[in-house]
DNA sequence: ACTGGCACTCCGTACTTTCGAGTGCCAATT
DNA sequence: AATTGGCACTCGAAAGTACGGAGTGCCAGT
């Protein structure tokens, strides 16, 4: 139904559109790109593409501009990802490898991708339930009150205070410790509530309600709502775009963590790059944005996603491609930390 | 040189225009306030005002507005911290009370403070070199990484991997954390240096490039840069004012660690709450927004600083309300853990 | 199937007009 | 000396008006 010339078409229109953030006419279109047809022509391909959807007109007698279908067809169609220039591939490499920490990490690499894509980056922490223990500490921090602190192997540090209801010795400590680090030494953290199953069983009776409290607060902390954490960066970059709906709703949507979970949406199932276009979005505030996300992750393992988000008129193959090599980069640097 | 009503038309000033947003005249100021005199002499009292250079007008024949000045004058001495109330008051306990961890209080309080202000709330970090070892802890990651963790008295939580560039045995490892433990517990940070001087001298022969490694790592992180740790939120309440300086311009200044460093400024010296207006500000960005500022911390003893940047026409009062009672919450929750 | 031509639409811009809040100044009053 | 009512003046914001041009849809011709 719709012939290749249309496709092209449309796919002139995007590119247009997203360089000029302006409607798009007919005749800008054939001088710009050598369609080898009169604008006419392109008028009447244009009204069928109308017709279909996947352009609109802002009102009368203005030019076109792409509808989100039209997006999601030029995303699925026809582009291609566009590869980094080396140059900014080199710079990637060398700002993310003076990371020294998780934290720092996930800092750098939500910073790089927003000054890349010049667009507002989000990223996920490595998932702990997709994480592995690496080590349990136990640190007594008051008379009743201990400190667990849990390791990952993606470099995850997670802290939590137990309350003991009681004075506890060091020996007790120093016990239960090696039992828990012998016990999830290496366990995946969703096997963690099997692994510790039976662990009350092996601890003397007095150490007993220790042992309870300390694994009461293990195992909230693996729940999901404490198991998440994200970050963003760029939001000034959204100050240099006008979004349809206000800047406010955006910016309010952005701080919400809940909200950048569902943004960056559920692990991809198969190709690594997800796009969601305007009203795919789940979200009210950001109907009149678009997210590019991936997952990232050391080896096949997935960790985690990080994505961009900007407005439903942006760059598609260029951010795609900033995307995808960030993920790639971070996944690098986390297998060699 | 200014009597008495003259400073009361400057505070009917101020308080109009943080009200309604729009420059103020003589007529609106006579019918609003009872200043028992005519819009003839209050028209010459603001010639005065603005003589003096606390009040100037947009543009001729519009009314007048306050100059930075002419805040700072009504900070000083015309205006009175606004205490809450007392259910604002409670909503903050409540839900402060909540948090399990360091991380969770200050991203509680930060979202807190946004939401009471309703501007741009900025917290950082209790300081590392303000605050004392609880415990180190060394954990092999690898063949030849260590991570250290390094626990404070205020709940932070820092870690760093490090190369050991040579096989470690466990044993070496306990004695060195051992070691660390009983040189640093209850030690400031800032005395770190001075407390491991001594401590390669201990430990024996074969361990010495371990103890070198470590040691270097762990001075490093006391370094002034990686020491601060700040964070923001509520940047959609910037969305709501409009900024003489782009929107853009403030944005990008709060998402630099450094600038907003500078913001809360150095630890108070006499009164605990801190107002910079305006030009006072030394970031080029922030010339159009004022920041409230106040020290927190346990007891006498000073963690660190929080505040609140908004527009220079802002509520002080409130806001100042605002913010100490915050930084006083947050002390004694901290003290609390 | 494509094209050139044509009448039509309607936005954006610029220009003008009007309206009114606000000012500064002055002479009169207390 | 301080205050006041009166008055001419200023200037921005809002509303109205005119116009150019990019873009469209449609149709007859190739």
């Amino acid at each position: 139904m719709l012939d290749d010339r249309k496709l092209e078409v449309l796919r002139a229109i995007v590119e247009d559109y997203v360089s000029t953030n302006e409607p798009v006419g007919s005749k800008a279109l054939v001088d710009r790109h050598n369609l080898g047809v009169s604008s006419a022509t392109i008028r009447n391909d244009m009204a069928v593409l109308e017709e279909q959807g996947y352009i609109a007109q802002p009102h009368t007698s203005a030019g076109r501009i792409p509808t989100d279908k039209g997006y999601r067809l030029f995303v699925d169609r026809l582009s291609t990802v566009k590869p980094l220039s080396s140059a900014e591939r080199r710079a990637i490499e060398t700002f993310l490898n003076g990371a020294y920490d998780l934290d720092d990490v996930v800092g750098r690499t939500v910073r790089l991708l927003a000054q890349l894509t010049r667009q507002v980056a989000v990223v996920q922490y490595p998932s702990l339930t997709r994480s592995s223990v690496r080590h349990v500490e136990l640190v007594p921090v008051a008379s009743r009150r201990l400190l667990l602190v849990l390791i990952t192997n993606t470099g995850r540090v997670e802290q939590r205070v137990i309350e003991t209801y009681g004075e506890v010795s060091e020996e007790s400590i120093g016990h239960l410790r090696a039992l828990l680090n012998t016990c999830l030494d290496g366990c995946g953290l969703g096997e963690v509530p099997v692994a510790v199953a039976d662990l009350p069983e092996k601890v003397a009776a007095d150490d007993r309600p220790l042992a309870a409290a300390v694994l009461s607060v293990l195992l909230e902390t693996l729940v999901e709502k404490h198991d998440e954490k994200i970050v963003f960066a760029g939001a000034a970059n959204l100050a240099a775009v006008d979004f349809s709906r206000s800047l406010r709703d955006v910016l309010e949507a952005l701080e919400e963590q809940v909200v950048l979970m569902r943004l960056l949406g559920e692990t991809g199932d198969s190709s690594s790059l997800t796009v969601r276009i305007g009203t795919e979005n789940p979200d009210e505030g950001l109907r009149s944005t678009s997210v590019v996300a991936a997952d990232y992750g050391v080896g096949d393992q997935t960790l985690a996603r990080l994505g961009v988000l900007g407005p439903t008129r942006m760059d598609y193959p260029s951010t795609m491609g900033a995307v995808r090599a960030v993920a790639r980069y971070v996944g690098q640097i986390l297998a060699g930390s």
